[in-house]
DNA sequence: ATGGGGGCCTGCCGGC
DNA sequence: TGCCGGCAGGCCCCCA
């Protein structure tokens, strides 16, 4: 499920819930996620106050009171439940156990949050809150795609002699951070670029589109999950929402939805991932 | 250094 | 109904 996005549709999700509030007690049901998780966690969540709660890149990081800080992946199927709280007008109850629910954290005042991951390609982990971005899953991630350090010179000088396909390069998280599959076939498609152009080939003009164009995507799609959060359609911050804006994900054979342009929107395999795309209008 | 492919897991969907 | 292959939004690791 979770690009950036989703993840930001997430965290927006769990901060009425999560920020200020104390863990009361930290249910853990296995030793591992894709790793194992770390040493004694529901003894160092146990009784600790979040400070804060924020993002980077598709990770989720918990401050605590006591120092630490908890990161949470959500892999491929990991969900953030919400339960027994009032988002909103409406008070989610608790709801049976599922399978895979490998995390619960219970709140004081009665509200839970279920880590749920069927595939277990999630994670988390504990460490200090001091010096966190030098975390192995952080420190070699690339510029948040909103930030500053995120501009054409900077895109141009990455892109420039590489000779893996765009969308490749576009995936590769120490270019920048938060990009997946699916947005990244949707900032092409707008862009007009075909995933298998060389990164070192395109043109100037052609990074120049790209900068502003992943903005585009990812700030639609994190708007669609603030408006669908606004609802309380979606507090777990599930995929849905945007899916309705795709314009060539997951749309094999549809007519491509540029004005003018007679082509279909075609899968492609590359190293293993399906691209979406319009060969007429992306060259 | 760089690029490509395998593998980790489970669930779902379509075809037979 | 059941079985099987293919597919899934991520990312680490190994190999050439």
């Amino acid at each position: 499920m979770p690009e950036l996005p989703e993840v930001e549709t997430v965290r927006r999700g769990l901060l009425p819930v999560l920020e200020g509030a104390v863990i009361a007690r930290a249910e853990v049901n296995r030793p591992d996620l894709r790793w194992p998780l770390p040493e004694r966690m529901a003894d160092r969540l146990t009784g600790r106050r979040v400070t804060a709660l924020r993002r980077r890149s598709k990770y989720l990081l918990a401050d605590l009171d006591s120092g630490e800080t908890l990161l949470v992946h959500l892999g491929m199927s990991g969900r953030m439940l919400i339960s027994g709280a009032m988002l909103g007008q409406f008070h989610h109850d608790h709801p049976a156990p599922q399978k895979h629910d490998h995390v619960v954290l219970h709140m004081e005042g009665g509200a839970r949050i279920t880590f749920n991951d069927a595939r277990r390609f999630g994670a988390m982990d504990l460490m200090p809150t001091e010096g966190a971005a030098l975390h192995p899953l952080l420190a070699a991630l690339g510029p948040e795609p909103f930030g500053n350090d995120f501009n054409e010179p900077y895109l141009a000088a990455r892109l420039a002699g590489r000779r893996t396909p765009i969308k490749s390069a576009l995936l590769d998280q120490r270019i920048v951070a938060g990009l997946g599959n699916i947005y990244v076939c949707e900032t092409l498609y707008r862009a007009r670029i075909s995933p298998l152009t060389l990164a070192g080939d395109l043109g100037p003009k052609a990074v120049h589109a790209l900068v502003p164009l992943i903005r585009e995507v990812l700030a639609e799609a994190i708007e669609a999950g603030g408006s669908s959060l606004r609802d309380f359609r979606q507090a777990n911050g599930e995929l849905g929402y945007f899916s309705k804006h795709f314009q060539v994900y997951d749309r094999e054979g549809d007519p491509c939805e540029t004005p003018g342009c007679a082509g279909t929107v075609t899968r492609t395999v590359q190293s293993g991932r399906s691209s979406f795309w319009c060969p007429s209008c992306q060259r």
